[in-house]
Order: structure tokens, then sequence, then C-alpha cells
DNA sequence: TCTTGAAAGTGACGTTACGTCATCTTGTAT
DNA sequence: ATACAAGATGACGTAACGTCACTTTCAAGA
């Protein structure tokens, strides 16, 4: 009711006539009236617009379909972007276990302004075969099933990490991981060896656009990844 | 400035000090404080929403994450209704030729019953109390990486369950299946069980990165896991 | 015809996150 | 000392109603 009231003050949707007493009277007309303006609103155009193409008798519909389209596109990116933050957000927070919004906010603005410099950086470090592995990497900003297994192997790293890099639940974890990585980039071992390399340090992995996690995390991966292949070695010899 | 002049006002970020003469003067801090503000405004936050969780110290961050993506991924539907639904006027339109006000009452028909459909609004759920009202579902931004692990391999059959239960892929992730498994519940194979129990939950929702563990995968992982064996024991034997 | 209670009317304020005046005061460079 | 840019303050406007509080009308039953 509040909704016939406003748009009869708009000039919007007035009706056809009313009672002695001021009650408001709808036609069949009106109705139909009221029918378009609540499916144009859903199309997401505003009353004034509304009330603009049902009042000119010559409006184009199809440019106002068409630069509406246009909006709802734009706006459809931001969401999308949106959600790949708040995805990324909620993956690094399961990894690292807090966050720093500062951070988190330059590294997004990073990776937004320096697209073109980080495929120069990744061209130069790694060949044509390679950087198809590359883009096997998971990919913190989306829920895939893949992506969340990694999440999960370095969550629960950290989360036994107290245990030392010995214990069997750490041992584990990280034979998971080596089995993970031979799925994801099979058996070639210095793709993986010069991955780990940028992956460890810092700057190179910033540069390369990778997704930062935690030195603690990484240094203690590294140890207890040396641990496992002496034992393996030690299994095989 | 204006924006600093209400933040001031609201309480949300008030200047270190002032000048006699009544300048805002803000420090390092302060302009921290604004950047994480920025920041969380972009995520799609209100100003009420980013003054409850910035001044709340035991803030759930990977709750408020959560809900704010459930709410997001709620919008991007409506949006690519929206969307789509545009589309469809815009090729209609030009099937048609001129389009007036009839053309589009069909159309308003045609999607009427969308209309009713879609009146049950959800909500957004910001606190705790209202959210586990409606959805007690563990969702998978919600889980433990120990549990994730579990929902990605589950989510990793799902996706290339149509090559077949003999496939490598297949077969290795089967085999990440049964290391979690002997991790998990010991050498004894009755986690079974658990997969029935992790299947009880879902089916509500299977967006918001929600992955419902159907039968079929489990009768597809029953297949697989037979062969998965048998392998085994050819191999031991 | 009178009563009565539900429905409708009116007016006003609240909502968000500022933008945009108009007017006044401060800080600072010359 | 002065001028002038920059900041402060107060106020109104925005979109599309929701939500009071209070009054009036309409239609049905006695």
């Amino acid at each position: 009711m509040r909704t016939l009231r406003y748009y009869d003050e708009i000039n919007l949707l007035t009706p056809a006539g009313k009672t002695e007493g001021g009650h408001r009277l709808y036609g069949e007309k009106e109705l139909k009236k009221l029918q378009e303006i609540q499916f144009l609103k859903t199309l997401g155009f505003s009353l004034k617009e509304i009330k603009e193409m049902l009042s000119d008798e010559n409006w184009n519909w199809s440019q106002g379909l068409q630069s509406q389209l246009n909006y709802i596109l734009d706006e459809k990116e931001k969401i999308i972007n949106i959600e790949k933050t708040l995805i990324g957000l909620i993956n690094s927070l399961r990894i690292d276990g807090a966050i720093d919004l500062i951070e988190i906010n330059k590294l997004i603005q990073l990776y937004q302004d320096d697209f073109e410099r980080r495929k120069v950086y990744r061209k130069r470090m790694f060949h044509e075969k390679e950087r198809q592995l590359l883009d096997l990497l998971p990919n913190v900003n989306s829920l895939d099933p893949d992506s969340l297994e990694w999440v999960s192997l370095l969550g629960q790293l950290k989360q036994h990490m107290e245990k030392g890099v010995e214990a069997p639940e750490i041992q584990r974890i990280v034979g998971r991981i080596h089995e993970k990585s031979i799925e994801t980039f099979g058996e070639n071992d210095d793709f993986f060896d010069k991955l780990w390399e940028i992956r460890k340090s810092p700057e190179k992995s910033n540069k390369a656009g990778f997704y930062p996690i935690e030195q603690e995390v990484l240094n203690f991966f590294d140890k207890a990844w040396q641990v496992f292949q002496e034992k393996q070695r030690k299994e095989e010899g």
C-alpha cells in the first residue's frame, strides 16, 4: 500500500479515481501498468527511468534495454571480483590462520595493476611447457575441489606444525602433498624444484604472483620435505 | 574529506587529535585503519558492519567472510537472472522488430511465475544467531582443513567420474582417499560409515561452494574402490 | 439506521554513505 | 600583516519505500 501511495506521489501511477473519502481506486489499465512497473523494476531500472519509458510513446526500447544490459554486466563483473576476493581471503585464512587486511589489500592491488609485469616475469623464468603447468597451480580464488585439496593439505600442515617435522602426522601429510604434486605436475622434479625456489622467496613469489604463505609454514614444509625424501631414499636403498 | 568527517561523526574512525582550530589530525594508526575500512568496503560490507568487525577484538572473521560470501553469491544469482531476462528481451526484440508494451506484457506473463518464486527473499545473515537458525549446514568455507580434505577428494572424484572407475586420475584420487582413511580410522576400512555421515548433512544448497555428496558419487566410489583393492592385491601377490 | 472494527488515508521520520552547496574559520606562505 | 587556499560546520538531497502515530472511511452486522 505504501508503494501505491509513493507511486501516486511521484506521479508514476495515479489512481483512476478517488472515492469521496479519498480512497484510491484503480482500474484494469492501472493494474496492467503496475505489473509493467514491477517487471521493469526486476530488470534493475529505477522508478525514474521507468516513468520515462512508460510515458514516452516513442521510447527506444532496444537501446534502453541494451544500455541496461551493459550496466548489469558491469555490476556482474564487480560482484564476481568481490566473490573471488572473498574466497581468496577465506582460503588464506585457512592456510595461515590469520589475516592482515592491509597486506592482502596490497596484494590485490598489485594483482590488478601488475598483471602484465607478472606475465613478463613468468615468461623469463619458465619455458612454454612449464608455463602450462603453472596454470595448474592451485588458485586460492576458487573453490574447486582441486584447489581445495591444496588448501586443506597446507592447512593441516600448519595445524600440526608444533609436533615437529618428523611426526608421523606431518610425514603423512607431506606424503600426500608429494602425490598431489606428482598428479599435478608429473614426475618433473626440475620444475618442482624451480617452483619451490620461487615459493620460498617472498619477493620472487610476489613477482610471480603466487599467493603468499607464511614464511614459517614454508620453512617448516621445506624441512619436513627433506626428512620425507631421506626416508624414501632409505626405503629404496 | 567529506568521508573523513562522516567517519568521525559515526565514530568509525576518529582523528588522533585536533589542532586548536579544530582541524582533524590523523596518525599512522588511523591511516592503517582507513585502509582497512576501504578494503572491507570493496568487499561489500556496510560501514556499520565494518565498525563492528574492527572494534570487536574477537571477531570471527571466517564466519563473517563466509556469510558475506553467501550474500554476494545471492546477489550474483539475482544479477545473472536479470542478465538472462534482458538478453531474452533483446533477442525477441530483434526478431520482432518493433516492440511495444503489448509485447512486453506477453513477456511479463512469461516471467510472472518466476516472480512468485523469487518472493521468498533470503536475508543477509550477518550475525551468528541468525545464521544458526537457518543454515546449520557445514559449508566448505567453515570446515577445518581436515574435513576439507575429505570434501575436496570426493569433489574431485565427482569431477572426473565420467572417465570411468579405471581411469588413472580416479585411481590416484582413490589412493589418496585410502591413505587419508588410514590416517583417520586406522587400517580397518570402516570409513564408509563416515562417508554416509557426511552425506546426511547437505542437499540444502550446493552453491556457496557446498559440495553435496550424492548417492551416485558414493556408488561410483564403491566401484572404484574395488578396482583399487584388486590392483593392490595383484601388486602384492 | 446505527455501530463497530478493519482497512485506508495522511504526515513525518528513518534508512546509506556520502555529494554538494553556502558560510565561516584556520593555517601558512609571502 | 595579509591574502588565500584548505579545512570546518551545518544543512539539504539522494531512492524507494518501511514504519510509526493518528485520523477517517467503508462495509457489514444488529
